[in-house]
DNA sequence: ATGAAATGTCATTTG
DNA sequence: CTCAAATGACATTTC
């Protein structure tokens, strides 16, 4: 088995650190800078060559630099470095300053080592040589330290990326990152390993682990933040970007295998380079086997995306796939447990790539599921096809970070790694295999999970064989726990979590069919397919809300319906009152021209008839037009038409000043009468004339000023 | 950080 | 009485 175990040494690989304050695009400016001699107060001298170079982040990433540069102030500042520095060994660190990614390969990860120790980059130097060397040059390592279960498989990638391990929140300390630039300060809160249930490093190993650990880190081993590190096993760049260094790591999970420190993400890079766009649809599973355990200080949320690094690779077509009969167990449990370390077993790592390359990466949405008690797949995959085993790797340490930075995702995992009783175990095999990573919406929202951001781009899928009809996201994203008290903080997917309990519930038809049938067919469905109470308690739930949903639905847009049309019907009476205001307005204006000319009219008849006072009285008391029609006004108009009424001057101004009418009722009342005769023309008129009374002004006020 | 909109769910009413 | 639909109220998510 062992035998046929081969890590690949990958080509080039990229390690990046960086943080979240520090964005890549910001990172990447201050490389062009630097490239630019833009802003450049530090010129490098290393074998003869110079770089240029700013103080201020040479300081942040080096004790070094920060030693030299540091009481310096002038521009212009020519630092020679020590002869055992090299350019093949600077270069790529120069880089990473700048950069975030440390580009190496095997030829040169030693000189960078060298570099990096000599230039006191020891938060890489711990981070990554310590896992990377070792991964180059020791592989022996790798059969021995074996002890994952052989159910563990993982089907992975066919192209590199970046695996960011970004923090996201700045918490304590974190914030040195400011100053540090894409060098973070790897000093892992230690205390907080608190997931110590699931190792299972003999007491040497990580004695010895601490022993290789340099001061400043000797009391605890390097957590996976550190260990940001990858087993690069591809051809092409794999880049890991990690971040903050305050990410605390399970301690004892790290220490648990050979190659403790490394818990990184682990991706596949295929054989071959995928140029087709197609391979974006393929399904990565995962499981979370392995992982449990984990422990990060929370609020240090590490992003793993897992990027194409050129274009060729752009079609991440990747198909992760892990399965796990088990759940994790301390390692104490020997063989028949899956180890804490992800790096531990480069068997599964290599199984995984032979399952992988059996089942074939076409580039197409292919999902291959391996179910944990696959022994075919598995001895296909134990006979070791070489080709992605980095991707294994690294898919493995992005899991495993994905998990520790993400504890609380799992509560049942860690704290409970023991084997369940075996009814309780089938459960976790089917459901819980995925917990840390269920309630991460791979498909929606993979940057929440900063390690499994760009494996979102393809389908997540629980390893399962069952093929429960899942059509739109992966079940088992954000919907985690499985179990009763599966009662998730997020509940946030309930199509996801549906589909979910389905499986678990081991519903035997499809979830669509429980909303979808009608109440007949759905009444036939359940006689024909005999349910458990769990499962008909889990159909009648899954019915009943969604008829309530889409009844929700329905009821809303009734309501909004309702609102349009009483709008549209505001709307309409508005338009109607508009136009009756108008129609009024017409009709006022209408009569006030013809009492004018009735007026005129009349003026010029007293004028003619030079009627004394008291014939004019006479006249208007024996008009048949006489002021009965005004009921209410015109008495005011017979008053002051009286031979006793007071007259005042302003009589003769009546008429012309009549104020706009608009009072409907007013008009109907006087309007009668300025058609048959207009009396109050007339009395006014005559009044006028004998310049005896005044009843104009009285009279209008009291029919027109109403309005 | 905050509020509005959208949405899902539950409890209850209604037919 | 049961069931489906409707709906108010509430919580959560998204923008």
């Amino acid at each position: 088995m062992s035998n046929t175990l081969s890590l690949e040494v990958p080509r080039t690989s990229v390690f990046t650190f960086q943080s979240s304050v520090h964005s890549s695009h910001v990172l990447c400016r201050l490389d062009e800078q630097r490239q630019n001699d833009f802003l450049c107060d530090v010129t490098l001298i290393v074998e003869g060559r110079s770089f240029r170079a700013h103080r201020v982040v040479l300081a942040a990433c080096s004790d070094y630099f920060q030693a030299r540069v540091g009481s310096h102030a002038g521009q212009g500042m020519v630092i020679t470095l020590p002869d055992e520095v090299t350019v093949k060994g600077f270069e790529p660190l120069l880089q990473f300053a700048y950069t975030a990614k440390l580009l190496f390969t095997k030829e040169n990860i030693l000189e960078i080592h060298s570099c990096a120790t000599i230039l006191g980059f020891h938060n890489l130097d711990k981070a990554c040589f310590e896992f990377l060397v070792p991964k180059f040059f020791d592989k022996s390592k790798g059969i021995q330290g074996l002890r994952r279960k052989a159910c563990c498989r993982q089907r992975l990638a066919q192209a590199d990326f970046s695996i960011n391990l970004s923090k996201d929140n700045g918490e304590q300390g974190c914030t040195g990152t400011e100053t540090q630039l894409p060098l973070m300060n790897l000093r892992s809160k230690e205390a907080a390993f608190p997931g110590s249930e699931l190792t299972s490093c003999p007491p040497e190993s990580q004695s010895r682990d601490s022993a290789e650990t340099d001061g400043q880190m000797d009391c605890a081993p390097p957590g996976p933040s550190r260990c940001a590190l990858l087993a690069a096993c591809g051809k092409q760049g794999l880049c890991l970007e990690s971040c903050d260094p305050q990410m605390t790591f399970p301690s004892e999970a790290l220490t648990s295998e050979d190659f403790c420190p490394p818990c990184l993400p682990c991706v596949v890079e295929n054989q071959e380079e995928v140029t087709g766009s197609t391979s974006c649809g393929i399904t990565p599973r995962i499981s979370d086997v392995c992982l449990a355990g984990v422990d990060v200080t929370p609020g240090c949320l590490p992003r793993v995306t897992l990027l194409p690094e050129s274009p060729s690779s752009v079609a991440f077509g990747a198909t992760l796939e892990m399965d796990c009969s088990q759940p994790c167990q301390p390692t104490a449990a020997g063989n028949d447990c899956c180890p804490a370390g992800p790096f531990g077993d480069l068997e599964a790592a290599v199984a995984a790539v032979g399952v992988s390359s059996a089942l074939g990466h076409n580039g197409n949405k292919e999902t291959a599921d391996i179910s944990p008690s696959s022994n075919s797949a598995l001895a296909r995959v134990v006979q070791g096809k070489d080709e992605p085993e980095r991707s294994i790797v690294e898919r493995e340490v992005a899991e495993h970070l994905a998990k520790g930075f993400w504890p609380d995702l799992c509560p049942s995992q860690a704290p409970e790694p023991l084997l369940l009783d075996p009814a309780a175990q089938a459960g976790l095999e089917k459901a819980s295999d995925f917990h840390w990573l269920k309630q991460l919406d791979l498909t929606s929202s993979t940057g929440d999970c900063p390690f499994l951001r760009d494996l979102g781009g393809e389908e997540t899928r629980l390893p399962d064989s069952e093929p429960v009809s899942q059509p739109e996201k992966s079940p088992y994203v954000s919907s985690v726990n499985s179990g009763e008290d599966s009662d998730c903080d997020t509940e946030g997917d309930s199509e996801s979590y549906t589909a979910e309990r389905a499986h678990e519930v081991q519903l035997p038809f499809p979830v669509e069919k429980i909303s979808s049938l009608s109440r007949n067919d759905f009444q036939q469905l359940l006689k024909v397919q005999p349910l458990t109470r769990e499962q008909l308690d889990f159909v009648h739930d899954v019915r009943r809300r969604s008829k309530n949903r889409m009844a929700a639905q329905r009821c809303r847009k009734r309501k909004l319906d309702c609102i349009h049309n009483l709008e549209c019907e505001i709307d309409k009476l508005n338009n109607e009152k508009e136009k009756l205001l108008q129609e009024q307005e017409e009709l006022r204006l209408s009569m006030e021209q013809a009492m004018r000319n009735l007026s005129s009219l009349c003026q010029k008849v007293c004028d003619e008839a030079a009627l004394p006072p008291e014939q004019l009285q006479a006249l208007v008391k024996c008009s048949p037009l006489d002021c009965i029609t005004f009921t209410s006004s015109d008495g005011c108009a017979r008053d002051s038409c009286s031979p006793e009424g007071t007259g005042t001057a302003e009589s003769s101004a009546a008429p012309q000043h009549l104020p706009p009418s608009t009072d409907p009722i007013s008009r109907t009342a006087s309007t009668p009468v300025a058609e048959t005769c207009d009396p109050i023309s007339i009395i006014n008129i005559c009044l006028d004339s004998s310049s005896t009374c005044v009843t104009g002004d009285s009279y209008t006020h009291s029919t027109f000023s109403s309005v």
